[in-house]
RNA sequence: CGGGGUGUGGCACAGUUUGGUAGUGCGCUUGGUUCGGGACCAAGAGGCCAUGGGUUCGAAUCCCGUCACUCCGACCA
């Protein structure tokens, strides 16, 4: 037994250690992905894309029952396009990639790698929509982007990475901001129920909002470490790109108008955020509706007659409600318990001959590793029931961790001394709304603004940073 | 982009200081014994030592360049 966990502490570097490594160790050791020989780009493997397309599916859904349809815009972006809102190309061109030959020809005007569509979708709202009757325009995409990044990390920061973009105008300003609210109500809620990661909902600072926005918005969740993670963001352009672009169209008084826009986005990401909200020193602890495999039935003494023909009979059955599989390989049962615990499978389960004999088999929880003898009668409802407490538990357990760093903070000594003693976390603390004590606040105490929560609480009437009368509570983090 | 570390069979590393023609463990293949928490025995296969140049009779080892990975900062989904 001490030989086995000594072999099992020894498989990744622990989370107290090390949580840097510990990330690396549980992405490469789990499967997800594989480096390839450009920097910042992966080979995402088959377990972590099947998780992606799980997150895609879902995500989708949701979109499309809110009258969102998908689209596809093309890879490049001509420079002269990219340039036409200014505090956009400002925003970007430090991370954009050119393209400027086609074969050995050179190109008449430099082509850009999409950083992101805007100005793709702008285009072509402004060339195909007229009249008010042609609006709203729902559009999203899903496909990858490109932002060369100075420094990289799997899923986190990547220089192509994947991801959905919802692009949509509207003939009122109403209208567009109520889309923004709209889809980043559905980014929280699709993390809070199907990622089980509680998030706080805000607006960025003027500062931190995007290239070209009037107004962004994000949820913003916390890595197991303390550390801040931006899960989704939702934009709102009020008619700055539509000016730009010359988006026009004609309204129920013949009047041309600009049109009202919004973006919103999320990526590949989201799959760095259910690794350090939820994994633990054994790897991967997967959410259960976006685990590859819900269950992995591993049957036990499989020499014995008649235990893998009942192994194989209870994947068949359980395959009608859930996504299973059975690992049928020769290597002993230990190894096995512990690789699919490395890949975060929610429920092991373990049919060995002792079981046959009493019409039962063995549920094991992936996150606290507690053991239930199952009858084989209502199996189903057991592992229904037990993938949904096991969500619900991953859910609670995040939202300790934020309860647990979450610091309340009068002053900047406050803010230094809570992150000193306990470490990164969520530190709420007044704001005047200036941005020079926004960077002082950075500069003193290393953490920077994340978001204005939308669930304010007044802490105190005046600014951490200089006394002054406070507008907002902002929440300030460390960030990955 | 600044500072540090690393690159040697699929993986983790030793060998580099002091140049002499590559080794260990795991994994893999085959056969056998095992099987309720990372099993064991036996026999095998697999490497122009990241890459380009230089020094040398001779380079994994010394020198110069490049690339990648990684950690810590600054920037970013």
């Amino acid at each position: 037994m001490a030989d086995n966990n000594k072999k099992m502490v020894e498989a990744i570097t622990s989370m107290e250690e090390d949580f840097a490594k510990w990330y690396t160790d549980v992405v490469k050791k789990a499967e997800l992905v594989d480096y390839s020989s450009v920097k910042g780009c992966m080979v995402i493997k088959p377990y972590g894309y099947a998780i992606w397309e799980l997150i895609q599916k879902q995500m989708d859904e949701r979109f499309k029952a809110l009258g969102h349809e998908n689209v596809y815009m093309p890879l490049f972006i001509p420079e002269s396009l990219l340039q036409k809102e200014k505090d956009h190309v400002e925003g970007f061109a430090p991370e954009v990639a050119w393209v400027t030959h086609g074969g050995s020809e050179p190109l008449p005007e430099r082509l850009c790698v999409r950083p992101t569509s805007e100005t793709l979708f702008c285009e072509h709202y402004a060339a195909t929509v007229h009249s008010y009757r042609d609006l709203p325009k729902l559009y999203n995409q899903w496909c990858n982007v490109v932002r060369w990044e100075k420094t990289t990390r799997p899923f986190l920061r990547t220089r192509e990475f994947l991801w959905q973009e919802g692009h949509t105008v509207h003939a009122t300003a109403e209208e567009a901001v109520a889309e923004t609210e709209q889809m980043l109500n559905v980014y929280a809620d699709f993390c809070e129920n199907v990622l089980n990661m509680p998030v706080v909902k805000g607006r960025k600072t003027e500062s931190d909002k995007f290239a070209g926005a009037v107004a962004t918005y994000a949820i913003e969740a916390m890595m197991h470490d303390g550390k801040a993670l931006q899960a989704g963001t939702s934009h709102y352009f009020g008619d700055g790109f539509a000016r730009a672009f010359n988006m026009t169209f004609t309204d129920k008084e013949n009047k041309l108008q600009y049109m009202h826009q919004t973006s919103w986005g999320t990526t590949t990401r989201l799959i760095g955020a259910i690794i350090m909200s939820h994994g633990d020193n054994n790897g991967l602890v997967l959410p259960p509706k976006v685990a590859p495999t819900q269950v992995i039935v591993i049957p036990i003494a499989a020499h014995k007659p008649g235990v893998n023909e009942k192994a194989q009979e209870l994947v068949e059955r359980l395959s009608k409600r859930f996504r299973v599989k059975a690992d049928f390989s020769d290597n002993s049962a230990g190894w096995k318990f512990a690789e699919y615990e490395m890949k975060g499978v929610p429920l092991r389960l373990e049919i060995g001959p002792k079981d046959i004999e009493k019409n039962q088999c063995v549920l094991v929880r992936r996150d606290n590793r507690e053991k239930y003898f199952v009858s084989l009668d209502n199996l189903e409802e057991e592992i229904e029931t037990l993938l949904d407490t096991l969500g619900k538990a991953l859910y609670e357990k995040a939202a300790g961790n934020i309860a647990n760093r979450t610091y309340r903070c009068a002053s900047i000594e406050e803010i230094k001394q809570n992150l000193a003693e306990k470490g990164d976390g969520f530190v709420l603390a007044m704001w005047c709304g200036e941005e020079e004590c926004e960077d002082k606040v950075k500069e003193l105490t290393g953490v920077g603004s994340r978001c204005i929560p939308f669930k304010q609480e007044h802490l105190s009437d005046t600014c951490v940073c200089c006394g002054k009368p406070a507008k907002h509570m902002v929440v300030w983090g460390n960030a990955y």
